[in-house]
DNA sequence: AAATAAAATGAGAATGATTATCATTTTCGT
DNA sequence: ACGAAAATGATAATCATTCTCATTTTATTT
């Protein structure tokens, strides 16, 4: 449900609808960027930190030059996944997988420590770059 | 066991000592600096890519502004172990758990990914902090 | 609706960490 | 010791992000 008394200014409900229209993507400042070309950057920057802090935005950090991305948070879980991120391609997999709530969980009861799943970036070879080399 | 041979250089060398010394430590790049104040800063940067390239130096992403730790773990990853990182405290805890291996098994078979464990960082919140916070 | 307070805006400057440059020095294999 | 390859170092350049502050917009109170 949204709350569209929290859409206070029409830089903000601009912004908002392009992240939930590219909900399924992570999206990085320049992206957000070019999507929204008439929010100023600094007012951009702003923006999203604020929806950060409100908790309908997610940062992640992505990648061996640790770039950022940002994705919108929506009403079902989709936030509720983790990265595979090939080494050999720089490919992004999203992954929703049982398995992984399972470990998280077992972490938590077994060992005392909360996993952010969001942080979740597990870098390996991808299966296509497997076969190209042959391993 | 330590390959003397890679030591090319005696800044390689200085700092690969102040890593050592602090082994139980995140060092974040001022504080390489400091520690190395011999060394210039742009020698700094290419030396710790390179230490982090052959695998001797782990990079980690801590806490919500993102800065950046480096952390001596040794030549190769010989020991099978994966990292819990807090993020409020930034406690670093080795951990070997054959549930993870169990998880990294699947995500081969099944979903074709081949990951490295020796990059596997997971961050969240370590029991005492969440006591500390009541949590 | 008018007046006032509070928050957001926007353009450009400032900051600060990291990277690039390139002539010089050092290291390493032969 | 010789020449190729790699590393160095001082400085400039880059680039994302933050700051500034006068102005505009939004919210709240009469």
């Amino acid at each position: 449900m949204i709350d569209v008394m929290k859409y206070q200014t029409k830089h903000k409900y601009k912004l908002i609808s392009y992240l939930k229209r590219n909900q399924d993507k992570h999206l990085s400042m320049v992206e957000l960027q070019k999507g929204c070309k008439d929010i100023p950057v600094a007012t951009l920057y702003r923006l999203v930190d604020s929806l950060i802090e409100e908790g309908s935005v997610r940062k992640y950090i992505i990648g061996p030059n640790s770039s950022c991305c940002f994705q919108y948070i929506g009403d079902g879980d989709l936030h509720h996944h983790f990265h595979l991120i090939c080494e050999k391609c720089g490919k992004l997999i999203h992954l929703e997988c049982g398995e992984v709530d399972h470990l998280l969980e077992h972490i938590k009861e077994d060992h005392g420590f909360s996993v952010d799943i969001s942080k979740v970036n597990l870098y390996g070879l991808c299966e296509d770059c497997k076969k190209e080399n042959n391993l």
